[in-house]
DNA sequence: TAAGAATCGATAAAAAATTATCGATAAATG
DNA sequence: CATTTATCGATAATTTTTTATCGATTCTTA
């Protein structure tokens, strides 16, 4: 048996989250219907791609004349991608950029619960958005009480490595990495990396 | 006459930054040259596609025994990223995040300047990170006369679209967004999301 | 100095993804 | 009620991307 995910090619997989935002805001502004030609319009994409997108994941089809619901698109959307299905992660690194993530809401509408920060310095222990910052030596514990499975990593590159390998030690199995260095970790913990610099450099580029 | 970027795939494209970052750590441990079969192994990836990338980029073939000389890679790839052209940006919303990213100093790796902030808020204007936080009323200003063509927006979800208007509006063409709504822009204009949630997601669901 | 090992580059094959085409369906309209 | 229009879904064609194969090159070492 293939699970949900696999059953979709990885381009598909890569855009459905864009199909979420694009619906959430039609469903906003009040729309009820959409159809893949407009969908496509406003997001860049070929209508055919948006129609052999959609087919692999909505459960009733798109109503000639009118297309698809966008309720219905939405929901299907997220059951797909699984953002009912919990999980939770900590941050490591509590300077400017993880205390501003720790504080950012929008995790819970994807599934995700950020229970804590952990930070080496002791000054930076506390709390910000109503949720703690933990020494270092904490993590071991939270992440095995809590099932911690996903660490995001907000140290400075220089101590990306190390904290990394922390993490993996505790338990955390898959890492998403804003330090601007490749980690080495064992077989089966994930990694991936969220390089703010290059995203920009992309866009100037391109 | 084709640009020097469209003469690669946009699959390879999106993985030199990867190799790019894998390099320089192992520059940065003292290795001189490195075998595509070692970059495949540690990145995940197959030699092949590994070699097929960097043959598309490299000024010169790699030494068989060896491998490709790391220093001279690097400069490769940056030259053919193009992050010798330097680019202005500024940052578009001065909270938590808006913050962190002013005080980060990664931009400058990559041709990069964040020059400043701005924020609807009296409150928030200042500085941080040694950079300057105006008043929104002065992003016009600051993107003529320093012909920004970049904008990170950090707004809430609900100041997005206005925010982004006055962007364009000053003269921005392209924005990097961590607001998780579709923005509509006018033709011309590029849009790029950053959705940490999204990511985070991802790699729990993958 | 000759044999062997590791690596490369190029060409070919396979797989994946996108785009094109077309008949079918359902609402709108005269 | 027939015609027109907007849309869908499915199949087929095209393009892009990845993977496989193999002879050539260069260092190592016996």
């Amino acid at each position: 048996m293939v699970n949900a995910e696999s059953a979709v090619s990885r381009a598909t997989a890569s855009r459905l989250p864009a199909y979420l935002r694009y619906l959430k805001g039609e469903a906003g502004k009040g729309v009820e219907y959409v159809s893949s030609a407009a969908i496509a319009k406003d997001m860049g994409l070929s209508a055919v791609c948006v129609r052999k997108d959609l087919a692999l994941v909505s459960s009733r089809p798109g109503k000639p004349r009118f297309g698809f619901e966008v309720r219905l698109l939405i929901e299907d959307i997220e059951k797909f991608l699984g953002y009912h299905r919990w999980t939770n992660a900590v941050i490591v690194g509590a300077g400017g950029l993880g205390r501003a993530i720790l504080s950012y809401e929008g995790f819970e509408n994807y599934g995700i619960h950020v229970i804590a920060a952990f930070d080496n310095s002791p000054a930076k222990v506390g709390a910000a958005g109503g949720k703690p910052i933990y020494p270092m030596e904490r993590l071991g514990d939270v992440v095995r009480r809590s099932d911690v499975k996903v660490c995001i990593l907000t140290v400075p590159r220089s101590a990306a490595q190390e904290a990394c390998d922390q993490a993996v030690v505790a338990g955390i199995n898959a890492i998403l990495s804003f330090a601007p260095v490749h980690l080495h970790v064992p077989e089966g913990v994930k990694v991936k990396y969220e390089d703010l610099a290059v995203s920009l450099a992309e866009l100037c580029g391109a």
